[in-house]
DNA sequence: GCCGTTTTCGGCCCGACTGTTTTCAGTCG
């Protein structure tokens, strides 16, 4: 094969770049570099992270620099990395450091100035130097280092174990049921304490995939005997320091908790801000500057008369600062600080049915009218089963005599059943040719089909979901990127060429519910509904519990500023099947 | 390093806590 011939190195992923933009970040900071060179960096990996599209393909098109945080180096330096498969500068600061001293400052306390040191004046390279130098007591007689220091960092070494690693991350699914557990304990058991208001704050309120903690805001009469509820919870596992007004605490699940108390007035300010995003708040500020206002969590400083405003509530300080009122999952800047008025954003009660679930015939955990009784429970109009289709492994296949029995079931339920109407359809699985395992004669009999990648996620995904676009009887695709929060990365897939292929043929692309997937995510739901595709909300569920899944898919669709009408389930089913591609 | 009702240079959010210090740097959220 000739040189040209050979298929080009692969782009690397918006991920992939934003990671090394992060080490960039650290390494500089390590290397002493200001402050706002650093935060540059950690901006731009952020801003590469929300892009909806290809940065390496924005690179080529020249066009990267439009993104928020993007400027010529941050250019050149993807050209480079483009071109040559490294970015130059990296590749010195690793040969600078070593990869020890960035896991050091894992540790927390532990951060880039204090490792910079270790490594300076003792040589300190990684865990076990900084344990052998703490065994010579030589960490305490450096300089800003004492022995309160020295003890901390060996405590730490300690817990850490073998591999000091990030700090991990919670699913929302797991963390925000927690979370709602607690408030309600506060607002129920906190009543003699004069409980006004509780209310969850952070990434979890902004209903991010995944969270690291959670955050508590409260008001009462008696601050000290609601802190005293939170201690004595039995949700609380461990009690950690605790002041005045505020707590902290660790839940049997070993996620952290930290519950604020503060006065009525100041309540707005509060929730404000521990709700963030950072970038959020961080934009919010300096555009507050300008005009001569100063915000913090205690409220905000008007420079002309010297006094800092309290707010009961944050639609008063959206407002002093001239904005509507942001619902939090908008809150990421990415464009909610220009807003003259908040955008209408689905909700659940809008959703009519769900068009994407499992039964025992392949590897669901209930029967066709055992789901379709729990879809009418939660006052669906209308469900679909979309059983795996002919070529799933694990003994989950259905050949097409067995879809054939599936519809006639099928039939019969909805028949038999008032108030709901059930369908049928399949979850057909997209060969690594691009084509489906079902005949079109027997995809024809189906009332909806739902098309997806379960193999081969290396073999050409864009080429192959494209196709699966194109064919004139698949009305949506699902969990189109394959990823799974915080365990799989997106396969690779150009998402941009998938958008544009769903616009072109009337195809619909799915926000799968499942909360270790909400896939499409939120950027890329948006850029969707932007190019004028129609989403669809699924559950995917494999058994009755699993349909309330739509809660997280519909967090995802209003972190991508979605209305009730960029979601096709929001029609009634008469309606919603004439919404599909012609011809069907 | 980015960016412009401060527009090509000079700025670039806010506050708490800790431990080491004689007034503050580093770290964190």
């Amino acid at each position: 094969m000739a040189a040209e011939d050979a298929p080009a190195p692969k782009d690397p992923s918006n991920a992939a770049i934003a990671e090394l933009l992060q080490e960039l970040g650290d390494r500089y900071e390590l290397d002493g570099a200001v402050v706002h060179r650093v935060l540059a960096y950690r901006n731009g990996a952020k801003a590469v992270l929300d892009a909806p599209r290809s940065v390496a393909g924005m690179t080529r098109a020249g066009t990267v620099t439009e993104l928020p945080g993007i400027g010529k180096t941050l250019e050149e330096k993807f050209r480079a990395l483009l071109d040559t498969g490294e970015i130059p500068a990296l590749t010195k600061l690793r040969e600078k450091y070593p990869a020890g001293l960035l896991t050091l400052t894992h540790l927390p306390g532990l951060g880039p100035k204090k490792a910079r040191k270790l490594f300076d004046e003792l040589g300190v390279d990684g865990p076990a130097a900084l344990r052998a130098a703490i065994a010579d007591d030589r960490v305490s007689t450096l300089a800003g280092f004492g022995t309160k220091t020295q003890e901390k960092y060996l405590k730490l070494l300690d817990a850490a174990g073998e591999d000091i690693e990030r700090p991990q991350r919670v699913l929302l699914s797991k963390a925000l049921p927690l979370a709602e557990a607690l408030v309600d304990e506060l607002r129920e058991r906190g009543r003699e304490a004069g409980v006004h208001r509780v209310e969850v704050a952070g990434s979890a309120r902004r209903r991010a995939d995944s969270v690291h903690d959670l955050d508590v805001i409260a008001t009462a009469d008696d601050a000290a005997a609601l802190l005293e509820v939170f201690r004595t919870s039995e949700l609380i596992a461990e009690v950690g320091s605790s002041g005045d007004n505020g707590a902290h605490g660790v839940l049997h699940s070993g996620l952290s908790v930290d519950l604020r108390v503060v006065a009525p007035d100041q309540f707005g300010n509060l929730l404000q801000h521990f709700t963030g995003s950072k970038a959020h708040n961080v934009a919010m500020r300096e555009s507050a500057v300008k005009r001569g206002l100063h915000i913090s969590e205690y409220g905000i400083l008007d420079d002309e008369t010297g006094k800092t405003e309290r707010f009961a509530t944050e639609e008063e300080v959206y407002a002093r600062l001239g904005l509507p009122w942001i619902p939090p999952e908008l809150r990421e800047n990415r464009g909610e600080l220009a807003l003259d008025q908040a955008p209408p954003l689905i909700e659940l009660a809008d959703l009519r049915g769900d068009l994407h679930m499992h039964t025992t015939h392949s590897d669901g955990r209930a029967s066709v009218r055992d789901m379709a009784l729990a879809a009418r429970e939660l006052g669906h109009e209308y469900l679909c089963i979309t059983d795996h289709s002919a070529t799933h492994g694990f003994g989950d296949d259905v050949q097409p005599d067995e879809l054939r029995e599936i519809i006639a079931e099928v039939r019969a339920v909805d028949e038999e059943l008032d108030g709901i109407t059930v369908l049928a359809g399949s979850e057909v699985n997209i060969g690594t040719d691009g084509r489906l395992d079902y005949a079109d004669d027997v995809l024809a009999e189906l009332d909806w089909v739902v098309a997806s990648i379960h193999t081969a996620f290396q073999s050409d995904p864009t080429r192959r979901i494209v196709a699966a676009c194109e064919h004139p009887m698949v009305d949506v695709i699902a969990h189109p990127t394959g990823r799974l929060i915080g365990r799989r990365e997106s396969y690779d897939l150009d998402v941009d060429a998938m958008i544009d292929a769903a616009r072109r043929t009337g195809t619909f692309l799915e926000i799968n519910a499942s909360p270790a997937r909400r896939d499409l995510h939120d950027t890329h739901a948006r850029a969707a509904r932007d190019a004028g595709v129609l989403l669809t909300i699924d559950s995917d569920a494999h058994g009755p519990d699993t349909l309330t899944n739509l809660r997280w898919g519909v967090a995802t669709a209003r972190r991508a500023w979605l209305a009730a009408a960029d979601v096709a389930n929001t029609r009634p089913w008469e309606e919603l099947r004439r919404l599909r591609k012609g011809g069907r």
